[in-house]
DNA sequence: TTGTACGCGTTATCAG
DNA sequence: CTGATAACGCGTACAA
């Protein structure tokens, strides 16, 4: 009961040879239907379950890839491994999953512990303080695929597959503007960041389409969370001349904005427009329902998935994809002020 | 630089042989100082890095674990997962995650995948359509620990961590009659699951431990969505006496009822106290903020990897563990008559 | 202190 | 059509 029957067991039980069986197996043509039949009956009563470590060591072919995020239970990384998880399984592959916990040393630690393991292949989304690539460069030395999903890192030889965050706050800005939005300001969070340094680019050039001026006093920023969108409204309809719309580059800012607004007996959307970023669940439960725009997480865990069994599929040509996929904006009612 | 190094190529390099080389890499203490010196700089030198799959198919030991959920991307089981993977990752295990789609067949089919890569245990939340055990006594065979989690099976020999169901139910039917409610209605969703029915059972003996008479009329059914809420929430307020509190065993019909009810200009929680199941990362957002009852996925998934290293290391003795897990209540807005 | 030889479970190669 | 043997990379008795 307790050992596990091998391929010798039943070859012994058969009178015949480990190699025979294996081919059985594995419905090697050249092998007797005769003995085929035997073998797999033989292979069924002893309960049989191939040794995927030992196929593993002498292919070469773990059939494990490692996926590292920063931490799992944030709903877009999730939903993104999600994705990768619906792709690859089908096609034989186990997902090993790992969090960084934003720590670079944790990440490279995991990055050399899924080197150790043999995956064939890491998709990771890059911890925010990680500051160094040498543990990248190992793994593209020993020539296992790599590829960054979300946050990247700029490095010669690695595919990747992220958002258009410029398009996406394009995008945002735009369908403001088509509201009849004047004076559209701008939550941001951390500069340091291309994300926001993109959703910001993208929010001033809308501007500039449509004619209209940017002013440095519609650009707050605000920490990732709902108090800080708080003041940060605040801050902003203290000002002069307050924004008639608001534009957040997290969804959190602007549910914080819309509670602030609703305090000072503001009305959304009629007196102030707001559409946030990443179409967190949430949004579409608050009253009024948030307009955000969607990082289309699953399409972009599939997306990765297949990026790399592309890579794995051309021996020897190395490929350095980068796919950036397009945000599509969630409309609700927080920035509907024409009716329908 | 393709391929990989092993230590025979540093044992070459160094005119000794591999299992020297074995020895000094694993601090074996009968080896002289001297060459371990030599061996650590040469592995280092040549980017030396163990092979896990020769060592697991030698030791018989993967150091991977499966972990079963029918969708990784719900909040509750990708904290579950997180808090596995915190606690088994610093253990030196891999946590290969797998998803059902609440489908029957693929949960057998990744059972048996699981059990072919060899993990040295099967974490596991059980698809709501499954119906028969035969794929889990197939790893009780193997010897291989099992364990439940959140939605367990009768099986003899499986460890489980659960949620007291019935415990959460009644502290929130509890808290709602402190509040001073007196006609309290409960909103389930599907009485053929044993969670459902063990939260209707906790609402009934809270009812009954303070001497308030059980009303029928007052339990109504609901599909897990917002708008199954409303409806809800409607058929108890048309009723003759409408009830002073609602408590839903999921937190879509809390959201649900509170939006009727504000449509139908109720106040919350003057006219109606509120309290949700499951504690979603939405239910502080809302406003009111809305009390829940919370599942503690993190605890659930760290004390599911307690219980399976436990197992691991009580060699020989099998144990069968049940760790029923108390849920706390969080109190929020939506449930707080008396200020404070 | 170090070397020799073997086995973990499979498949591929080469004979037969 | 099938058997024998080597090899994947490692650790470990046993021997020296």
């Amino acid at each position: 009961m307790k050992k596990k029957t091998t391929i010798y067991d039943i070859a012994k039980e058969l009178n015949i040879t480990a190699a025979t069986v294996s081919r059985a197996l594995n419905n090697n043509p050249r092998i007797s239907e005769e003995t085929k039949k035997l073998v797999l009956a033989m292979a069924a009563k002893l309960n049989y379950k191939q040794n995927k470590l030992a196929l593993a060591l002498k292919s070469g072919k773990s059939n494990n890839v490692g996926v590292v995020v920063p931490f799992i239970n944030r709903n877009f990384f999730s939903s993104v491994i999600r994705g990768i998880e619906e792709e690859l399984n089908p096609k034989g592959y186990n997902v090993i999953i790992s969090q960084t916990h934003e720590d670079e040393k944790k990440e490279i630690d995991i990055v050399q512990n899924l080197l150790n393991s043999q995956v064939e292949s890491i998709l990771i989304s890059v911890s925010r303080n990680t500051r160094t690539n040498e543990h990248f460069k190992q793994v593209l030395r020993k020539n296992i695929p790599l590829i960054f999903f979300d946050r990247k890192l700029e490095l010669g030889g690695v595919s990747s597959v992220t958002l258009d965050d410029f398009q996406g706050a394009y995008q945002a800005t735009e369908h403001l503007i088509e509201q009849g939005c004047k004076h559209i300001a701008h939550m941001t969070i951390d500069l340091a960041l291309l994300i926001y340094q993109n959703r910001l680019a993208g929010y001033k050039q809308a501007l500039e389409d449509h004619g209209m001026e940017f002013n440095p006093d519609y650009v707050v920023g605000l920490k990732s969370e709902i108090v800080a969108g708080k003041d940060a409204a605040k801050k902003l309809m203290d000002l002069p001349k307050p924004p008639d719309a608001i534009f957040s580059a997290n969804d959190l800012g602007a549910l914080g904005a819309i509670q602030y607004l609703k305090e000072i007996g503001k009305k959304i959307p009629e007196d102030c427009c707001i559409v946030g970023f990443s179409n967190e669940p949430f949004t579409q439960f608050m009253e009024p329902p948030i307009s955000s725009v969607d990082q289309s997480p699953l399409p972009m865990g599939k997306t990765a998935a297949k990026v790399f069994l592309e890579q794995i599929n051309s021996k020897g040509v190395k490929i350095e994809k980068s796919v950036v996929l397009d945000p599509t904006l969630e409309i609700r009612k927080s920035s509907l002020k024409n009716g329908k």
